[in-house]
DNA sequence: GTGGTCTAGACCACA
DNA sequence: GTGGTCTAGACCACA
């Protein structure tokens, strides 16, 4: 569900935010639907609990997710509805932009890069 | 030359490494060519010049760079070569990796990321 | 300037927070105005730096302060305005009604409450 | 009888207990006189029994209320008398001192607080 | 110097 | 069982 790379330099509390949003934007995660655990996925992912928690209570504070008192983090009613494929393309934006600017200072050609993302897609698929 | 986002997440003496990487990979800075003085990067950016002097020990230690004294960095003899497309392909797998899972976490289809690259591409070109 | 009491059973990363906006809204910190830098405070009221830093983090978040890298926390230009007479005290309704509600079930009369009041504004004043 | 505030961050198994002595101190539950039951209230606040029976707990191992197999809990006849003015007021202590500190650093004039209490007063009345 | 991130681990409040 | 608070302390990024 989750996939964290500590070594990228980006917070491990904000790749799961981000990845959060995403799961919630894409539908994948609809509205009540529950999140796993604190501990659980802390203890998957080999991460303090508290690292996790960082990460639930700024998607609280973001109107993402909703917490009741004793119970798991569920996704809110409101914050999170699945969104259109526009939005959706927007929320793509950043990772793209990264993607363009390396290919062209290491002057790499459109074609490679696509080339490329077939690759990764297909591999990932299996 | 360098695109500095302070925003991204990722810290800026890796953006400014990893970007001087690629630029030296794709033969953009070919071993000999000197860098902008660190108080030149600092003033354009905005930035520190103490960051600036962070990310160029990195990549001297790394093989990447040579200091002499006096004198302005230069791209390494050794270790400044252009690199193979291969190579530079590789140096390309992890903001591929990145945008592949963001896509695929928003259930974004491939040919509409590939539209985005497009898009992109074209706009950053003008 | 800030006064903790870790048994009120209010968090302290809270009564911090409150604090701090109390402080703004009187206009004893006016927007511009550096706040104590997290080990000063956590030093001072031997308190955990993070617990204070969580309380910095939240205000940030709200728009009351702002972080600027490598410098200390400062009041924000816009969040932290002076507010007018009448909002500082529906800033104080909390505080009133837990008083109000505290006496009733004591039985105990307004002219008391009063005399309580009037005692302890004198006696921290000196 | 009871006014739990779940967004007060003060625990509601704390106020419970507190505002249980202050209506045994003002002699409104008298020695002898029984308190809701656990599930009554429970079910009146929305609340968790557990959180009622721990208030009760500790209301008993502090003296204040009896536990009598199969019947409710009532104020002990020891513990539960009726206090005199002075220690009534002391009970208000530390109310007061929350108020006097939010109001000094909301820079609020003491007539203006007194003038909210005033009107809290009258207004809870009716 | 500044604040930020993360860990290991204790203990609390609530369901 | 759930999440929250706090500590002690290491190490990082940036000015």
């Amino acid at each position: 569900m989750f996939v964290l790379k500590p070594q990228s330099g980006i917070p491990l509390y904000r790749q799961l935010a981000d990845q959060t949003t995403r799961l919630i934007a894409s539908g994948r995660l609809p509205p009540g639907s529950t999140l796993p655990s604190v501990r659980e996925l802390a203890l998957e992912h080999a991460v303090n609990p508290m690292t996790i928690s960082k990460a639930y209570a700024l998607l609280e504070a973001d109107g993402w997710l909703e917490r009741h008192r004793g119970k798991p983090m569920t996704v809110a009613a409101r914050g999170g509805r699945h969104a259109s494929g526009r939005r959706r393309l927007r929320q793509l934006e950043q990772p793209v932009e990264q993607l363009v600017l390396a290919a062209r200072q290491l002057d790499v050609e459109k074609r490679d890069v696509i080339g490329l993302i077939d690759e990764m897609w297909e591999g990932d698929d299996e």
